[in-house]
RNA sequence: GCCGGGAUGUCGGAACUGGUAGACGAAAUGGACUUAAAAUCCAUCGGGGAAUCUCUCCGUGCGGGUUCGAGUCCCGCUCCCGGCACCA
């Protein structure tokens, strides 16, 4: 600890023309900013003594508390890769100032932290430096939290979850046994997205373009029989709340396109040849009559049999088995192809016959996988039929223009009349589209039908390092849930990795065998593990009851805590992550566990880190390490430059001279504290100077308060405070009698609102002053409306909107004198001069515009 | 192609409800201090003119419009970033 009564008494800090007056040669040299002692902060050992006493003091720590306001403050947990990135700190310095300062603001605050520690980085990690993932996870975890604690986050520690561990996993595979016997888990056999290079299946949100979410690896099609949950059947619940989120409108507009519904009719179509319905889905019910031809996926069980016998039936056969080996994913974007049935359907509502064709542009997966095709009305119908040389028949027809089918360029999507359409002839596209509803329901040939893009949720891996599917499959039983009381299904340590190969789950018997739940014959258990967004996606209701030992939660806890009021992390799980934990919180809302059918009432996206304009990675050498910018300046300078370099939404930009700058600032405000703390007072009652000082010290809160909580404008409010230290400078400069007292209580503003940024720093100057508690445990500061209100200000003139002087006036003089202060203003005459006065606009207190002509 | 977001000094960014464009920080330049450098402190800092301590013109991606007044609102473009993309 350095003396306290080192430095400055008595320093006057009069500026003659350049030339200081000092008392002593030491006070020159701190004054100019020679290094002595106390001119650079040493926040090596403040950071790592308050860090010690915090904790000590566990002054974090949070209880259930109905009597009181509360507040969830999450940021997603990471995973724990190793270490702390830029991103990292970014999240966490943001959630971090926002849970201290509604902590200070009265509210019980829930801040925690845990780990998202399933996945297989763990595994590929055991497999390529022969650890176990169970040690590896740990490790990383220990180091991680290290960096946490350095960086002074606010966490209640005793709540800390880490998923891979058998206390939590155990509530994981709870509650996919709730859901299995709510009737939302289905064991399916499907075509799904195997990633070779991971060796497992992926759902249909962590494919992106064809690839693995996480190793970039194209994926492959493969028929298997795998579990799944039943996301689908909360798809308009999950669209309908959407509304209500106060969500970035990106997400939820990304969230609204993944749900995808599109509303229409399922329309039957009679086949000649098998005198069978053919079901389609359309959203064009009005466009009916301009159906040309249909169209089946190649995986359509109808299609053999409207081959078989008849011309094309080698064709078909050849098409579909070339389509066999291409996914999904490859069909789209590949060339539109398809080859006749020879099979004919007839339109229900006109009688017509129609072709139906094979084809690749349509999806077994999506509607009934059969399609009317219009090509005069859908840009995908017009390209295959023009390529094929099928009919186009116009049957809208947009206002005031007439489409001819033989030069239609591009289909026409648009509103307008039903021409060619018999009785519908004449209506609108959007009420003909209601009538041919209402009317292919009177006559049983369709039906209103709503789709969804929107598939069931994948939950089944083909890994190790997740929570095992509590499910035992018996010869005799078949398909048997875990029962509850044998939770939880424990993953066996022992196994034997081996890259490229199987999940060495399937090749533990110690945890393969086992007896049937239900009959006591001997079983085999299911050797796929769950996916690890399963295990994120309830999290953090584990938070609000973390050592409960009942159930996964207690609903009492969730009730008082939930919904989490402020959620913030990457807009990389706008989908993915968001989507499921909205899907199973409305499953929980359901059962009556929490209380509350939404999980995170307020998002905020922090964009990304970036250096020279690219995201930091290892392949662009543009890293730099949490580590290494703590151990040179600080976690405090590190917080206050992420920060102040940009607001939370957009990317930041990592610049060295900004992190410098910002040291530069927390130094100039030590500096400032020893001054101040030096200075005698003069004794002399506060004057005009120090009532400036006040007024700028209440703007300030109230800029401060605003920004921190309203906007979360981090930047703005920082860069106010650094106004209020630049006047204080600014006054010791000007003013030869300080007046201590005043600059006392400003600097502890000063501090109070910084206090959430630098929490080291601001304890430690707040200390030296003399307090005994902690300034994270002292009130948010108020403003005084009062002292907020300027006197006076500076009104501007403007002459036909140009400005042409300025004047300081009273802030409620009236509009009267106003103008006629204005009009006497000689700049202002200047430019009326010879000119014809129209009017003059007052806005009292900001501006006076006099036009003329 | 569709949807969303953005474009302001040399740079990161301010300007909250239409009312002083460029706060705050960085960089740069000049000065003070120093044997010197760093650090610190002071000053200047959008562009062009006057010939300079004051005044003037231009200026928020481009072109129009509304308004006494537009970075902000409206219409039409350009470019950049992100998401989705045969979903019938």
């Amino acid at each position: 600890m350095v003396p306290r009564e080192c430095k400055l008494t008595n320093l006057s800090f009069r500026q003659r023309r350049g030339v200081f007056l000092y008392n002593s040669a030491s006070q020159r040299q701190l004054a100019r900013g020679g290094r002595t002692v106390e001119d650079r902060y040493p926040f090596s050992e403040v950071e790592a003594r308050w860090q010690r006493k915090w904790s000590e003091a566990n002054i974090y720590r949070v209880h259930t508390d109905p009597d009181r306001p509360k507040y969830y403050c999450l940021e997603m947990f990471p995973y724990p890769s190793g270490a702390l990135h830029m991103g990292h700190l970014r999240v966490y310095t943001i959630g971090d100032v926002i849970a201290r300062v509604k902590r200070r603001q009265g509210f019980n605050v829930l801040h925690p932290m845990g780990w998202d520690a399933f996945g297989l980085p763990a595994e590929n990690a055991a497999m390529q430096h022969g650890t176990h993932p169970a040690d590896w996870t740990e490790k990383n975890i220990a180091n991680m939290k290290r960096q946490l604690l350095m960086l002074g986050t606010s966490y209640d520690w005793d709540r800390e979850v880490t998923s891979c561990l058998p206390d939590y996993y155990h509530w994981t595979q709870w509650l996919f046994l709730h859901l299995y016997h709510r009737g939302l888990v289905a064991r399916k056999k499907a075509e799904v997205n195997w990633c070779p290079q991971c060796q497992t299946v992926l759902a249909n949100e962590q494919v992106e373009g064809g690839r693995c979410w996480r190793c970039d690896t194209a994926v492959v099609a493969k028929e298997l029989e795998q579990w799944f949950f039943r996301i689908t059947e909360y798809a308009d619940r999950l669209l309908e709340d959407l509304q209500d989120l106060d969500w970035p409108e990106r997400v939820k507009v990304m969230q609204e396109n993944w749900i995808g519904r599109s509303e229409g009719a399922e329309i039957d179509f009679m086949l000649e040849k098998v005198g069978q319905p053919l079901r389609v889905f359309t959203t064009r019910p009005d466009t009916l009559f301009g159906a040309t031809y249909m169209v089946l996926a190649p995986e359509h069980p109808l299609v053999p049999e409207l081959a078989t016998g008849g011309p094309y039936e080698e064709d078909v056969r050849r098409f579909i088995a070339n389509m066999k080996n291409q996914s999904e994913e490859e069909r789209t974007g590949a060339e539109k192809l398809g080859v006749p049935t020879g099979a004919y359907a007839v339109n229900p509502l006109n009688g017509e016959r129609i072709p139906v064709w094979v084809a690749n542009y349509v999806l077994m997966s999506y509607g009934t996988g059969a399609i009317m095709a219009v090509p005069a009305h859908d840009e995908r119908d017009l390209e295959f039929a023009r390529k094929y040389y099928l009919p186009v028949r116009v049957v809208i027809s947009p206002p005031g223009a007439e489409l001819k089918a033989e030069d239609l360029e591009e289909a026409y999507t648009g509103p307008g009349l039903m021409i060619n359409s018999g009785q519908f002839n004449g209506l609108a596209w959007d009420e003909g589209k209601e009538r041919v509803i209402e009317y292919a329901e009177q006559q049983g040939f369709g039906t209103r039908k709503i789709n969804y893009r929107l598939r069931d949720w994948l939950v089944s891996r083909q890994r190790y390092w997740g929570a095992p599917i509590p499910i035992v499959y018996c010869s005799a039983c078949g398909i048997v849930p875990v029962p509850e009381k044998d939770l939880p299904v424990t993953l066996p340590r022992d196994v034997h990795f081996e890259v490229g190969g199987p999940s060495p789950l399937t090749r533990s018997q110690e945890f393969i065998e086992t007896t049937c739940p239900q009959c006591g014959e001997p079983a085999r258990r299911e050797t796929d593990t769950m996916d690890t967004f399963v295990c994120s996606s309830w999290y953090f209701l584990r938070y609000c009851s973390p050592h409960e030992t009942e159930g996964p939660m207690a609903v009492a806890d969730t009730s008082y805590w939930m919904p989490v009021d402020q959620y913030i992390g990457g807009i990389e799980h706008a989908i993915l992550h968001l989507l499921y934990a909205r899907f199973f919180m409305k499953v929980l809302y359901d059962s009556g566990l929490v209380p509350c059918p939404e999980p995170f009432a307020s998002l905020l996206t922090q964009g990304m880190v970036v250096k020279g304009g690219a995201k930091m990675s290892k392949s662009k050498g543009n890293i730099v390490s949490p580590d290494e910018i703590i151990a040179r300046y600080g976690a405090d300078t590190a917080r206050l430059f992420i920060l102040f370099a940009a607001p939370p939404e957009r990317d930041l930009e990592w610049s060295d001279r900004g992190v410098q700058g910002a040291y530069r600032f927390l130094n100039r405000l030590w500096r400032l504290a020893n001054i101040i703390q030096g200075l005698e007072d003069s004794g002399q009652l506060p004057g005009e100077a120090e009532e400036g000082l006040q007024r700028a010290r209440h703007r300030t809160i109230k800029k401060v308060t605003s920004d921190f909580t309203e906007r979360y404008n981090f930047n703005t409010a920082i860069s106010a405070v650094m106004e209020l230290v630049n006047e204080m400078y600014g006054y010791l400069d000007q003013v030869t009698e300080k007046h201590k007292q005043t600059l006392t209580d400003i600097l502890e503003t000063v501090l109070l609102l910084l206090a959430p940024v630098t929490p080291h720093l601001a304890e430690e100057i707040w200390q030296r002053l003399g307090h005994k508690t902690s300034i994270h445990e002292q009130d948010w500061p108020t403003f005084n409306p009062e002292y907020v209100r300027e006197e006076e200000v500076t009104v501007v003139i403007q002459v036909n909107g140009k400005i042409r002087d300025k004047l300081v006036a009273p802030v409620d003089l009236g509009a009267e004198q106003l103008q006629e202060m204005a009009l006497a203003s000689e700049k202002v005459r200047k430019h009326l001069a010879g000119k014809q006065l129209q009017k003059v606009i007052t806005v009292p207190g900001k501006l006076v515009n006099v036009v003329v002509k």
